[in-house]
DNA sequence: GATAAACTGTTTACTAGAATAACAATATGG
DNA sequence: CCATATTGTTATTCTAGTAAACAGTTTATC
């Protein structure tokens, strides 16, 4: 992958050498980070770490307790039914708790326990840790642009 | 999704408030960027259109004439015999052909057939639309940064 | 107040994408 | 020649996710 090139169009007198197709396309190249990242993210967290749906799940559980599983679904972009089975995940290992809602007898908010709590800024510091080594050639400006220009496509959601 | 906040840290006098967790990871913002991408791409390429994967191989393809699949999943970071099924539909839609090789009778070097050229030609147009309109709020400079950016996390490939 | 519509959590079935392991045919290096 | 490696392929398995249906419950409408 080091030095592909390929003549993208020709002149007569002279050659323009471009880039190869695929390179050209933020959603190749979005793809390509992105298959990165993630195996960095498990690799980072271990054998029986989080996986990264699961640690966004409890992030957001952590940060909004109460939260109902719909309205999780929600924000994390994914059907109610998916998110079951996380949920399951870490009532399970005893991370938080569904419990029931005085006025509506339909909803399981959703809240952390201390052990899930405290699991969770373990597992935080330690995503933090994965991405200061994995960007470690990028400086504070170029992620803080990233970050913002990957704002800038999410503002498409929904 | 729109203002989420939360009480990062509170000290005496003063309430800092900070984004919420999760977005303030390059990944998660990534993943969330790539499903909204992926999810245009389709759309923009029909109900018989190429996935993103079939896209990739077929531009690779028509770029790099006789490569083998071997090659061709290296190019693309995936395992040979994922490679397969996708080699396969291209060859029933008519778009290359498997050749066999004067010097090695193990490899099967791919050649694009005059359709198969003609089709990638117009699904790269399509693409480029689907980018152009998905885009259209990054400047020229946003997304050629953005493009940088996730090069410079590609380069941990492989 | 009855009834229709909508929402919640859940199960089941299904799909896509990808990895792994094994295999036969073939090629290469000592 | 023999061991080792490579190529394309199949079969198996895993993960992430959607879609449809459901029973229970709430809300809205007439």
């Amino acid at each position: 992958m080091a030095s592909l090139r390929n003549t993208e169009r020709q002149t007569d007198d002279e050659t323009l050498v471009e880039t190869p197709d695929l390179e050209e396309f933020i959603g190749y190249n979005l793809k390509r980070a992105y298959v990165i990242v993630q195996a960095d993210f498990r690799r980072a967290l271990g054998e029986d770490g989080f996986a990264p749906r699961v640690f966004s799940a409890l992030s957001l559980v952590v940060q909004y307790p109460n939260v109902t599983q719909s309205g999780l679904a929600r924000m994390l972009g994914i059907e109610r039914s998916g998110l079951v089975a996380i949920v399951d995940e870490l009532e399970r290992r005893g991370l938080l708790k569904r419990t029931h809602v005085p006025g509506d007898r339909r909803v399981q908010a959703l809240v952390p326990t201390d052990k899930g709590a405290k699991a969770y800024a373990e597992a935080r510091a330690a995503v933090r840790a994965h991405e200061d080594a994995l960007f470690a050639d990028l400086s504070g400006d170029e992620k803080a642009t990233l970050i913002g220009l990957l704002a800038k496509i999410r503002a498409h959601e929904g």
